[in-house]
DNA sequence: ACCGAATCTGACCGAATGGTCAAGATTCCC
DNA sequence: GGGAATCTTGACCATTCGGTCAGATTCGGT
């Protein structure tokens, strides 16, 4: 992430405003055109800017693109080191964490959707974060729930497999979110749709560790 | 799926050879590069041809990608109703659909990416099959999961949610193989990373489902 | 009020890309 | 064997798109 540096290397009062708006566009360009296929003029004109604008403050698309996966990753892994910690049960880390993810795909699906588009051209740009840093974080992850099963609250499950598939069904939510919409039909309202993913997530999640003190019964 | 037709409606004998190498290399390369990434000459070059005779053939790189999908869909088809019918055993049908899914993943991860790649950009092609076809068979298949659970063969959840989860675990195989590979690093095998994959998967929606007579009672 | 720095923007390129075409090579069928 | 249909291909074109730039315009500090 980061490589060099745009234009002016100073602060200003009205960058902010641009910055952010542009990037605001920027996500919602790309998770729906990708990176090749989003045009540099609609991420202005959604951003209501002159596209010069965009170059001024981000110098190329790539370098847009590359900023706005930045704040993307940022987030994920937040919401992983809060949830996955042995501090807290298994039952309470691992519903927590499913519904955060859930919400962040409700919430910004498009962060989600550029991830996905991201890994899914093979992350040109994001191989060196998966390998230092993502790798790092789920071995630390996988300590964790190790631990648990070690302790008795769990079964002992293959660790990145379960977060492979915990971010699967979660982030599917939001990647193929027209997908869902179509099966279910129109009648299913946004909130239905999110508290049957959620039940039936963390459902299997939890059933398929064999969590004890399973808080989620039945549901 | 389907609109219009190529150049001339007649059958031929280079014919197959030459659709056939452009369909492997068309899928391919759709699939790392997405539609909008793909270039047409790198698709010829991949397949061993001259541009000018994709255009040949397909016409446009739309029908070429359209063309794609379509053999993509059919089996993505056929493997959820070879599987999900009511003759079968929960356990048996929901592990061996698993199974399949995972294979294909395997096997033949271009299409499951380029199928997803569709999908990430809001499906601008595969809608109408996402509104009618698939919708009616998730029906039909819901049907088969509720049947067993009127039996007392699994318990009840949401089955369309149940489907949205397979799916997301099983493709994230395909479509995230780098991040797979990327976390759990080079001396991590083919092998050995489908079958954990496969025992972990089978146990979240075997256990999540509260099968019975499970046949993984353990892994 | 003034001045330099920061910001903004319309007009303008050069390269890349999907698609075309007409002429040549090959195959098929009688 | 011969002629027509099918197939192959290099050269070519129009458009699109990321990126540039020089000239306004506004902002911040004194």
């Amino acid at each position: 992430m980061d490589a060099g540096m745009g234009p002016p290397p100073v602060t200003g009062a009205a960058r902010r405003d641009s910055t952010a708006s542009i990037l605001a566009a920027a996500e919602r360009i790309f998770s729906r055109r990708g990176f090749e296929g989003a045009r540099m003029a609609d991420i202005a004109a959604e951003a209501g800017l002159p596209k010069a604008n965009l170059h001024y403050y981000f110098g190329t698309k790539d370098r847009l693109y590359r900023a706005v996966l930045e704040d993307i990753i940022r987030q994920w892994l937040d919401t992983a080191a809060h949830w996955i910690v042995p501090e807290r049960a298994p039952a309470e880390a691992l519903a927590g964490y499913v519904r955060a993810k859930l919400a962040d795909a409700r919430i910004r699906p498009g962060a989600s959707r550029i991830f996905a588009g991201e890994v899914l051209r093979g992350a040109p740009l994001l191989m060196p974060f998966l390998v230092d840093e993502l790798r790092r974080r789920v071995a630390a992850m996988a300590a964790v729930i190790e631990g648990w099963a070690a302790r008795g609250l769990m079964d002992g499950v293959a660790p990145a497999h379960l977060f492979f598939c915990i971010w699967a069904m979660t982030q599917t939510y939001a990647d193929f979110d027209v997908q869902v919409r179509a099966v279910l039909g129109p009648e299913a309202g946004e909130d239905s749709v999110f508290a049957a993913a959620e039940a039936t997530v963390t459902r299997l999640v939890l059933r398929g560790c064999g969590v004890r003190d399973s808080v989620t019964e039945m549901s």
